[in-house]
DNA sequence: AGGGCAACCCGGACGC
DNA sequence: TGCGTCCGGGTTGCCC
C-alpha cells in the first residue's frame, strides 16, 4: 500500500534519526520476515550503523557501515515507527532494531520483508524496475520514448514497475485524474499533448505527496503531525459516490485489470 | 504480450 | 463488546 510518496517520507524522516547510531539489539519476532537464520541476522547487525538510506520504487534500502544493506519493501499494510517501546503503537512488530535511547519498529510485516544483502544482491533485486519518475535525469522525451514501447490499458502501464518505478493503485488514480485522461485508454492511442499532460501529472501529483507527508494513518514518530497529510488531497482515489472536484459529476469505481480504480467517467477522456 | 488469476499473509471490516 | 468469514493489496509466477 505504501507507494512513493510514502516511502520517500519516511527516508526523509528516518535519516534525521538512524544514521551513524549504532544498533544496540535486533529482535525478531517473525523470522519469516527476514532473509537470514534470526540469530545469524541478529549477529550481523548488531553493532552496525545505518550509514545512508535510500529509497528506490517503494524500496527502502539502509546502507551499513559495512557496506551490506538492508532492503525493506512493506508492501500491504507495512508501517515504520521509530521511538520508545512505550510511545510505540499497539500493533505487532515484526522486527525491532533497537538504537539504545530509541528504535526502529517494522510493524505489519505479513508479505513485506526486511532482507540483509550484499550490494550485489540488491541491485539484482532493482535490475528489473523502470526510472525514478522524479528524477531529473528522467525527461519528458524518456517518458514519452518508454511509452512508446508499451501497450496496454493507461491503469495497468502506471502501475508496471518495470514502466515508471513507486507508483501504485492509489497514486494511479490521481495521476489519471490530473491528467484528466481515462485509466481505460490505451496508451498506444495517446495524442502527444496528452502524453505531456500525463508526464506533469505524475511528476506533480508524486512530487505533492510527498510535501503533504503521504497517506499512511500512523504517526512515524512521538508529535509527528505531518504523516497522513496526503489522504487530505485524494481527489478520485476511493471516493466513489462523491462529485468530481473538477467537473461535479459522480465519481465511480470500477475494476480495470484487477485493480480497483477510481475515475470521473465525465472529465476523464 | 497483455490480461486473468492464484499465492503469499493477516488486520480489519462485516455479518451474525 | 463476541466469533467466524472474507477481503484487500503489491508482487511474482503461471496460464491462456
Amino acid at each position: 500500500m505504501p507507494e512513493l510518496p510514502e516511502m520517500e517520507h519516511y527516508k526523509l524522516v528516518l535519516e534525521k534519526r538512524v544514521i551513524n547510531k549504532p544498533i544496540s539489539e535486533v529482535l525478531i519476532n517473525r523470522p519469516k520476515s527476514v532473509n537470514l537464520d534470526t540469530s545469524l541476522f541478529e549477529k550481523k547487525l548488531k553493532g552496525q550503523e545505518i550509514e545512508a538510506i535510500e529509497r528506490r520504487a517503494k524500496f527502502l534500502a539502509f546502507h551499513l557501515k559495512n557496506k551490506e544493506v538492508l532492503l525493506l519493501h512493506l508492501m500491504l499494510g507495512g508501517k515504520l515507527y521509530y521511538g520508545t517501546e512505550e510511545t510505540s503503537p499497539d500493533h505487532e512488530k515484526q522486527v525491532i532494531l533497537d538504537f539504545g535511547d530509541n528504535a526502529l519498529f517494522f510493524i505489519g510485516l505479513r508479505l513485506g520483508y526486511l532482507h540483509l544483502l550484499t550490494q550485489n544482491e540488491l541491485e539484482k533485486e532493482w535490475a528489473n524496475l523502470g526510472p525514478e519518475p522524479l528524477s531529473p535525469n528522467f525527461t519528458e522525451t524518456d517518458f514519452l520514448d518508454r511509452l512508446k514501447q508499451k501497450r496496454g490499458k493507461l491503469k495497468a502501464v502506471l502501475v508496471d514497475q518495470s514502466f515508471v518505478a513507486g507508483i501504485g493503485n492509489r497514486y494511479s488514480d490521481e495521476i489519471n485524474f490530473a491528467a484528466a485522461l481515462s485509466p481505460k485508454r490505451e496508451v498506444s492511442g495517446l495524442a502527444s499533448n496528452e502524453v505531456s499532460s500525463l508526464f506533469s501529472a505524475l511528476r506533480q501529483v508524486l512530487t505533492h505527496a510527498i510535501e503533504a507527508g503521504g497517506y499512511l494513518d500512523l504517526p512515524v514518530f512521538e508529535g509527528d503531525v505531518l504523516t497522513g497529510g496526503a489522504e487530505r488531497t485524494m481527489k478520485v482515489h476511493r471516493r466513489a459516490g462523491h462529485p468530481c472536484p473538477r467537473c461535479g459529476a459522480t465519481i465511480i469505481e470500477e475494476k480495470i485489470t484487477s485493480k480497483k480504480t477510481s475515475f470521473c467517467p465525465n472529465c476523464q477522456h
